[in-house]
DNA sequence: CTTGCTGCAAACAGTTTGCAGAACT
DNA sequence: AGTTCTGCAAACTGTTTGCAGCAAG
């Protein structure tokens, strides 16, 4: 699955006739090994850990085109940073925010993105993209 | 309803042992006054046009205390700037944000409320606030 | 009079950009 | 060879903070 990913970035970057190069491979690599929403900095310090000549720029650079590519999404947070995850192609998840350990819950309705295709609909509105976000506390926390 | 918004605030400064100051009933009285969804640099263009001498700094940092109060919620879309909102108690209400013309569309969808209190049931999760938007073309920009 | 609040400017954090050299095709 | 990409550092943008003076209680 790490392999149809690469091959549907190069596809992208084929396309949009950009290069391929050593430094996209990495971060790619590695912005596939890791797990959800991490955010530029922390991506860039594990890239710099194993390949410490490549720089934050390109880190920056690389991940909007993975964004652009429809590999990654980005996401805001209330940290002031912003994260990136990964994008399940068919699959949309949203997210409960613990905000007692910053904890970050995945979940899937279909329900809810059907009901969305609804509200969409009724104000003539075609949808690219949403977003949910439940914060509170998770089980642990709450206690 | 404004003179409400007015006294809930004034308790909470009361309670919180801030004092009331002219800036801050400016302030208040102009994001009172004005529809959803500004940004702190509006705020501040308007607030300066009536008032010159109030500075950015105040108006930051009142609106984080509106937020505090309840008042006013914090929302991050995509343009890198924090905009405020405003809470009416009992209502809450999400967002279809067009990218083609930055308009914003609210909804409030009772049944898409309810699932998310199911998902957060089922994962011992305890809700405080969720945010809901959905990316898109409105129907003028689709065309 | 005491303490909190304000305005200013400087500091800050995250992100973007200009540019010269390196790397891909 | 011709372009695109990279790394660096500087620039930028939105936001926060330190501080001296002002104002509320």
């Amino acid at each position: 699955m790490i392999l149809e990913k690469k091959k549907a970035f190069n596809s992208f970057a084929a396309a949009k006739g950009l290069r391929s190069t050593r430094q996209r491979d990495i971060i790619l690599d590695i912005f596939l090994s890791t797990h959800q929403h991490i955010s530029v900095e922390e991506l860039y310090l594990k890239v710099k850990s194993s390949n410490p000549g490549i720089g934050q720029a390109t880190v920056y650079r690389t991940l909007k085109l993975f964004a652009e590519s429809g590999l990654a999404r980005e996401i805001l947070l209330h940290d002031g940073q912003t994260r990136y995850e990964h994008v399940v192609a068919g699959e949309h998840h949203d997210h409960l925010v613990c905000t007692g350990c910053n904890a970050i819950i995945e979940f899937e309705d279909e329900t809810i993105e059907n009901l969305q295709k609804d509200i969409a609909l009724r104000h003539g509105f075609f949808i690219r993209s949403h977003k949910l976000e439940i914060y509170g506390l998770c089980s642990t926390c709450r206690i």
